[in-house]
DNA sequence: TCCAATTGTTACGGAGGCGTTATAGTTTGG
DNA sequence: CCAAACTATAACGCCTCCGTAACAATTGGA
């Protein structure tokens, strides 16, 4: 338990941090695609497409859709398990890496400079 | 000047409420769109095409549909400004104020519950 | 061995976003 | 009073995403 914010504070920082990445960020993902990306950079491996699909309660072809543009991006890369290969191990990349890395900055640098 | 975040908390913060978002949202707005419902709740009135689209940095046409989109689902409402019937002023309904303050609620909720 | 189950992907038609450009309505200044 | 400036929107062709359904590859149990 931890990080005490009131509602307009959050709601604030949720305003300020996408208002930069709309401006700055070059690319407009979806929520979907947002949270895709964080799961693998956050979440400990290994990442299926599976797995994916059943935390987020969606289906199967929205993950490998976003693998598929996120692939292009370089920011994930995909890999087959050869253990049992009808699995599809996502990995991360370093431009990926940097990317996250740098969206944390920003979350960081817009509620440190949060009125309250 | 205020709340105080490291990157990894910031990221895991993140990575929480969107994943709540797409969970139970129902929606899958793009960045853009959250930004332009946020600013729209958060800052000062009057909002108008021009104004919003000179904030994030985008044309017009991008603000226009996202009222088209937003304005279907009751989210926001469009009135002509009668002083000056050139310009549109948006304004609230009070459905997206609701949906505004869930999400306030979500990020709250995650912020408390994040370890540190 | 072979067939059912499981994996991820592709195909399909439809919906909606993009940037650029054109347009309609309104205001303003010479 | 009228042309230039400014507002928002519509139209265009292109691209990406959606959900459903079909598919190929692989596994494992009967």
């Amino acid at each position: 338990m931890s990080v005490s914010l009131r509602p307009s504070e959050a709601l604030a920082l949720w305003h300020d941090v996408t208002l930069d990445l709309v401006r700055d960020g070059g690319h407009d993902f979806s929520s979907r695609q947002i949270t895709i990306l964080l799961t693998i950079y956050l979440e400990p491996p290994p990442h299926t497409v599976r797995g994916l699909a059943a935390k987020l309660k969606v289906t199967k072809p929205v993950i490998t859709r976003a693998l598929d543009t996120m692939g292009a991006l370089d920011l994930v890369t995909r890999r087959r398990d050869e253990t049992d290969r009808r699995n599809v191990i996502i990995q991360r990349t370093v431009k990926g890496a940097l990317f996250v890395e740098k969206m944390g900055d920003i979350i960081v640098a817009r509620a440190k400079e949060l009125p309250r």
